[in-house]
DNA sequence: TTTGGTGCAAAACCTTTGCATTAGG
DNA sequence: CCTAATGCAAAGGTTTTGCACCAAA
């Protein structure tokens, strides 16, 4: 037997400062940011702390991360059903948006390959009709 | 008038190198992993000069880019059309699959709320045939 | 009491940048 | 010539880690 006895997990408020961070903010958003938001919130708790409680979370399937175009990893409660977003590259302006079909075809594209357990972490970055106008009058 | 006269982009053998490189490659490697790969094939030149020549490359659209889960850039020669990557979240073993209706998707929804330039990144994390059996019989 | 968790600061990492030098056109 | 591109090393930004102390069970 591999197994040796799993350590027990404690809970802590700053873990649930980290949950409920997450929900209030109820968008994607990144580890140092989250910690800020935190501060403002007068929740005062090590930028270290925020990282492992995230990695516990995500590792707890409690919490969904993704990687942003610049190498930010962004985190967001992974509960309500799973929309996607559009992001202004310029402002960061975003829409939540659904793709009906992504679910069966992610779904069908892994199985067909063998793969299972699929998960997708899809975003699409554009200009804002704002920066659209301000970018073309380059 | 803005548009001073564009820079002409000039040819260099660190640039065609790394073309090569990823040619022989033939699958998405980090820019270190690519400098590295590099080297043993006797191709000595700076890692900035990696970093740079992919950034051209992106740029051009002979490269394409996407985020690993641990936070680093992995580049591949995007050879035709617009593909998505099927990775294996357990061993890394990557597996292209086409999304044909995804493109005229993001495009659709983008300019449905005004957006511009969509752009799409998208990635199906899954376990692979392999991983799935190994990991079942934990 | 036991031993996960925390905070802090240092370290590890990937990536970008400043600057003098080289070399493409 | 002119100046884009390179190489090197230093700097920047995010994430991880070592260690002493604290607190959940």
């Amino acid at each position: 037997m591999v197994n040796a006895m799993k350590a027990t997990r404690r809970n802590t408020w700053q873990r649930e400062a980290v949950k409920k961070g997450l929900a209030d903010f109820a968008d994607s958003i990144s580890a140092q940011g989250l910690h800020t938001f935190l501060g403002q919130e007068g929740v005062d708790m090590g930028l270290a702390t925020v990282y492992r409680s995230l990695s516990v979370l995500v590792e707890e399937g409690l919490v969904d991360a993704i990687q942003s175009p610049d190498g930010e990893a962004l985190y967001r409660l992974c509960a309500s059903g799973h929309h996607h977003h559009l992001i202004c590259r310029n402002c960061g302006f975003t829409v939540e948006i659904e793709a009906p079909d992504m679910e069966k075809w992610a779904t069908a594209e892994a199985s067909k390959h063998g793969f299972t357990k699929p998960e997708h972490h899809m975003e699409v970055f554009a200009l804002c009709a704002n920066c659209t106008a301000k970018t073309s009058a380059k």
